[in-house]
DNA sequence: CGCAAGGTTGACTAGTCTCAATCCTTGTGG
DNA sequence: CCACAAGGATTGAGACTAGTCAACCTTGCG
């Protein structure tokens, strides 16, 4: 059941009484296990290449997490940039601003993803980084990766392979944004959140959506109401199911063609 | 189809006579001054934090040259990925493209500026690399840029922060492509180039647009009509003077604001 | 000189946005 | 436990932006 995954991943959820809980339970959590070497998403952020030796210096680099809680920013732009992060738990998305107050998000980042390397370049973080559910992250202070870069060859190509695949994830965005209509736009963005449900290891079918259709809409360059328009085709279409913030894929390759 | 882009790749293409002319000039450049040292656009793609030594070695590293003629490509998608490129001279675009045909340029790369680092994350490229005009690159071969990484701080840095640079640029364009009617897409391209210009020390208010209407199209998400459209409109409104692709840019104060 | 590629402009159309009303879900306080 | 408030989602009608198709113009080059 969607609501049992959510219990799962999330120790903890909204309501009053459970506030102190989620704090404890981040606590605990982050002395308790902390270990890459143990992590489950182990494979998903750190290079599977290491040698225990190293592996066991890089659990040193990342020996704290820090809880978000929904809303909350994680880092925002112009912060002076200090460590990047991968996500333990819950899931982000960025964004960066115009002076005018129009967003664009660019990029949603799910558990296991490793976020803020927009702040390298600069020494400061170009985009804002908002917790979409209450979550927790493992930071790694970026002084430090970069010290063991120097050292240890694979966790260098590991870095420089991270921040080209975010180079090349930006560029498939863009390919969205400038050649797609909106219907392909919230397609391919549907496709794209199973496949990433899926190597996490959950249905890639059914799922629920962590952020608003506003939130979706300024990542897929479109209005709310266009991106509920999209929805509400696609399911008379029979290609989803759509309840909220629950989703079905019924047909993908349907989806795919659109 | 295939074929063409296979000769494309070597130098020895197409019609005869001035062939030999363009041949000749780039190997005279190449074996004449091909030294980061005394390059003169050693600060906008060498560290400049690189101590006597490293520079040496460095140069070593990038040894060869290779010109590019207009509309040629010096990468395609799928290449195996082998080097990264400096521009020496001349410019290039970089596209993605869909499998129905539609293109999105995801670049526009002016002298001293690095292409090519979208292969790093799969040890191929995602993009084609198309020359704009009669081109010329420096080879930056990854292998050898990679070990040097290893002894070198300095080189390690500066390889994360052009990586990181070009994730920012690739955010702002994003926020263009999702955000912006098409007369500020234009506007703000416009300004972006003429900093750039500003940089490499042309005039930022007089320049030559190296791109078709097409191209500018597919990098701004919008049809090349209605990039002419725009262009024409910013002339009526005073803000800019086109004939063709020379522009001169007239009030760039009124071009920010649009 | 003539052709081909690139650029401009106009008329019409399609797709997305805007504004507004209504519904649904979720969390809160009585 | 229920009622209500508030934020989020859906749907409709009309406005407007950018796309499409087509004609024509300009430029560079063989």
């Amino acid at each position: 059941m969607l609501l049992e995954r959510d219990f799962a991943r999330d120790a903890s959820t909204s309501s009053a009484s459970d506030e102190m809980s989620w704090e404890t339970c981040t606590r605990k959590i982050s002395s308790a296990q902390t270990r890459c070497s143990t992590c489950s998403l182990r494979s998903a952020c750190v290079p599977n290449t290491l040698t225990a030796q190293e592996l066991e210096r890089f659990d040193a680099i990342v020996s704290t997490t820090r809880p978000v809680k929904r809303g909350e920013a994680l880092y925002r732009a112009h912060d002076p940039f200090q460590s990047i992060y991968a996500v333990r738990a819950g899931s982000f998305k960025t964004m960066v601003m115009h002076r005018d107050g129009r967003e664009q998000v660019t990029g949603f980042y799910l558990a296991g993803e490793v976020l803020g390397l927009d702040g390298v370049c600069a020494e400061r973080h170009s985009s804002d980084a908002i917790a979409l559910e209450d979550s927790s992250v493992c930071i790694m202070p970026y002084s430090l990766l970069e010290s063991m870069c120097a050292d240890s060859k694979q966790l260098q190509q590991q870095m420089l392979r991270t921040m080209s695949n975010e180079i090349v994830r930006e560029s498939s965005l863009m390919m969205l944004l400038g050649t797609m209509s909106a219907e392909q736009r919230v397609a391919t963005f549907l496709l794209n959140l199973s496949s990433r449900m899926r190597e996490r290891g959950y249905s890639a079918a059914e799922f629920n959506l962590r952020m608003t259709r506003e939130e979706m809409g300024n990542y897929l360059g479109m209005k709310l109401e266009t991106v509920s328009r999209m929805f509400s085709k696609l399911q008379r279409d029979g290609l989803v199911e759509t309840r909220g913030k629950k989703i079905r894929i019924v047909d993908p390759n349907a989806l795919a063609a659109v």
